[in-house]
DNA sequence: GCCGTTTTCGGCCCGACTGTTTTCAGTCG
């Protein structure tokens, strides 16, 4: 059972609980454990073999115990009995934006709806004769709108697209850069899972703190690209691009810009966690600004742990406390300002409260317990996996981009070394011998034309990226190793496979002296394939052990590993390297998302190999212990 | 049903929008 389905089960489950008129809280604890699922990149069964579904926020006891029986007999004894008396004709309605619960299970009783399978087309027929407009709680507009949802999710509108961050990180950046040349425009900055750098972006948002609203409004509608102006409003505006990107502006008065920017960001758990700390405080949070509750004597000043709050602003009329910064927002809870990629509710508020006590006692704790120093793109000094034009016959794509230009690049970057990693030679086309003397007339080449250019600031490993075959065996001969200075491997074939046969079959792979990296170590494309199997646990032991390094590979479809995995693999200990996997030297800049991913997986420049100078990563590379 | 600066019992986020309402219910993000 996929986690999508899990996810729609318990969503199910929540609401017949509301019609049943359950206890409220169970029915959000069920939707909660829904979301969590729903948005998890590990697989619940997975989870659930290694006898972990608790560590998923918003799944305790009973939960488990009823997943557990789930994938153990294909069925919930407790969640049948709860389905039951309650039309079934219901649930479909539940995945059509505009329906709840209550809604659905009205016009499925009122119309008597019997058939799940036909609901759809029944409902869109009673609507069209005009029967659901009579019904107490509906009208005509109501059975307007039903009548347009249907037709939408008919033609499959339901799920909402997303598309891969660097293509909505271009958009964002050129609209940005457009708004600043306004002068009434003080900060202009990307809302959302778009702050937050996620792999995958919904909606563009754009806020701007400004004290001239109108006119940046003016001018942000003065975008060159705009083929219709949707919505527009005194403080903010939506348009459609000729692209068909749908582009959402906010502007808010430069005081008060914290609140706003804080909540826009999210994430949503993030930003519901936070309230629920705020309001044991006696504050209440909100777009707005910080409100305090009448039972709490408390100022937000007391309630901070001693940092400065300096853009704090009582508004009398409003009875709120406003801010010019983010940071004072989180500083007026006590708290350290929690960079965006953090802020997924995976443990970033419990950091932060631990980081404020430790700043106030400096409790000499010899483990610093807070938030992450977590890792920048200045901190990268080079980048192990770029493809060059170098023909050697691959298997796969061939770079597009000479020696010369990826060393211009790296310069250009500011890189101490580079690596340079082509596919391996076709295995099926070659020859053993023809493969050993390919890979040495390459090296003979490469070493040759650096010698010729001038950037030789930049050093270079001699690298490749080769394939695990699908019996684990490396795609070149054990004697053409001799030409290499270290590889990368990574699988590029037989995908479906049986858990524990990737994993031996990856482990394997890695096992050679002179494999020191697996590249986009989960294999999923993101919106066209999916991740193959793999025991992850596994592979982050044997990886500690062995001294192998994960990649995450910033290629803009892939960035593998996901976030969530970074995560876990360096709680454990586990080191990544972060490599663009370029096929035209331009492409070396999408080492930043790279970067996202690891920040959002929690990591710090001691987590990321290739933040080392060359000397301690050719130490690395050659297989002996980095000091 | 979940979860824990203190609290294993007793709490549980906040506001906007829409449509039907005449003061609110449902849905959404």
């Amino acid at each position: 059972m996929t986690n999508q389905e899990i996810a729609r089960l318990l969503r199910q489950i929540a609401a017949a609980y509301l019609l049943k008129q359950e206890n409220r809280f169970k029915i959000i604890a069920y939707e909660r454990a829904a979301e969590t699922i729903q948005k998890s990149n590990i697989e619940v069964k997975d989870l659930w073999e290694a006898g972990k579904l608790s560590s998923l926020a918003g799944i305790g006891r009973a939960i488990s115990s009823h997943l557990d029986e789930l994938f153990r007999t294909g069925r919930v004894k407790h969640f049948n009995q709860v389905l039951t008396g309650l039309p079934k004709a219901i649930f479909p309605l539940l995945d059509i934006p505009g329906f709840g619960p209550k809604k659905a299970y009205k016009l499925v009783s009122e119309l008597k709806l019997v058939n799940p399978h036909t609901v759809i087309n029944d409902l869109l027929g009673a609507a069209r004769k005009g029967k659901i407009a009579p019904i107490a709680g509906f009208g005509d507009k109501s059975q307007q709108y039903i009548i347009e949802a249907l037709q939408r999710f008919k033609q499959g509108q339901t799920k909402e697209r997303r598309m891969p961050l660097p293509y909505a990180y271009n958009i964002a950046t050129n609209i940005i850069s457009y708004l600043k040349q306004h002068q009434s425009v003080v900060r202009a900055i990307p809302l959302g899972s778009l702050r937050r750098m996620v792999a995958t972006i919904g909606d563009i948002d754009i806020a701007v703190a400004s004290k001239n609203p109108e006119k940046v409004i003016d001018w942000f509608l003065e975008y060159p690209k705009i083929k219709k102006i949707l919505e527009k409003g005194s403080s903010g505006a939506s348009i459609l691009l000729e692209n068909g990107q749908q582009i959402d502006l906010r502007v808010q008065s430069p005081d008060n810009f914290g609140a706003m920017l804080q909540y826009f960001t999210g994430s949503k758990n993030h930003n519901i966690h936070l309230r629920e700390f705020a309001l044991k405080k006696g504050l209440s949070l909100s777009e707005y600004g910080i409100k305090l509750l009448k039972r709490s004597q408390k100022s937000t000043h007391s309630a901070s742990s001693g940092r400065e709050v300096k853009s704090q602003k009582y508004n009398e009329k409003l009875k709120i406390f406003e801010f010019a910064s983010e940071k004072d927002f989180y500083h007026a809870l006590g708290l350290p300002w929690i960079p965006p990629e953090l802020r997924e509710d995976s443990g970033e508020i419990e950091a932060a409260l631990r980081q404020a006590s430790y700043d106030k006692h400096h409790n000499g704790q010899d483990k610093y317990p807070g938030l992450p120093k977590l890792v920048e793109l200045q901190d990268i000094k080079g980048d192990l996996h770029i493809h060059s034009d170098y023909n050697l016959l691959p298997s796969h794509d061939l770079g597009e981009s000479s020696l010369k230009e990826i060393l211009d690049q790296a310069v250009k970057l500011g890189y101490q070394y580079i690596g340079l990693s082509d596919h391996n030679p076709s295995y099926t086309n070659h020859t053993s011998y023809r493969i050993i003397d390919i890979i040495k007339r390459r090296r003979y080449y490469f070493e040759q034309n650096l010698k010729s250019t001038k950037s030789t600031r930049v050093n270079l490993f001699i690298m490749l990226e080769v394939d695990i075959l699908s019996n684990g065996q490396l795609a070149i001969p054990e004697k053409a190793f001799e030409y290499l200075d270290a590889v990368i491997v990574s699988v590029h074939s037989s995908f479906a496979m049986s858990k524990e046969k990737m994993t031996r079959r990856i482990i394997n792979g890695l096992n050679h002296s002179k494999a020191k990296i697996l590249a986009h170590p989960t294999g999923r494309l993101i919106g066209k394939r999916e991740a193959y199997e793999i025991d992850i646990d596994k592979l982050f032991s044997y990886c500690c052990e062995n001294k192998k390094a994960l990649e995450i590979n910033a290629y803009p479809d892939r960035l593998d590993m996901p976030d969530t995995l970074v995560h876990e693999a360096i709680k454990k200990g586990v080191k990544f390297v972060i490599g663009t996997d370029s096929h035209k030297a331009q492409q070396m800049d999408l080492m930043k998302y790279g970067i996202s991913v690891a920040r959002r997986g929690w990591a710090q420049s001691s987590d990321i190999l290739t933040t080392l100078p060359y000397n301690k990563i050719k130490t690395w590379l050659s297989g002996e212990e980095v000091k």
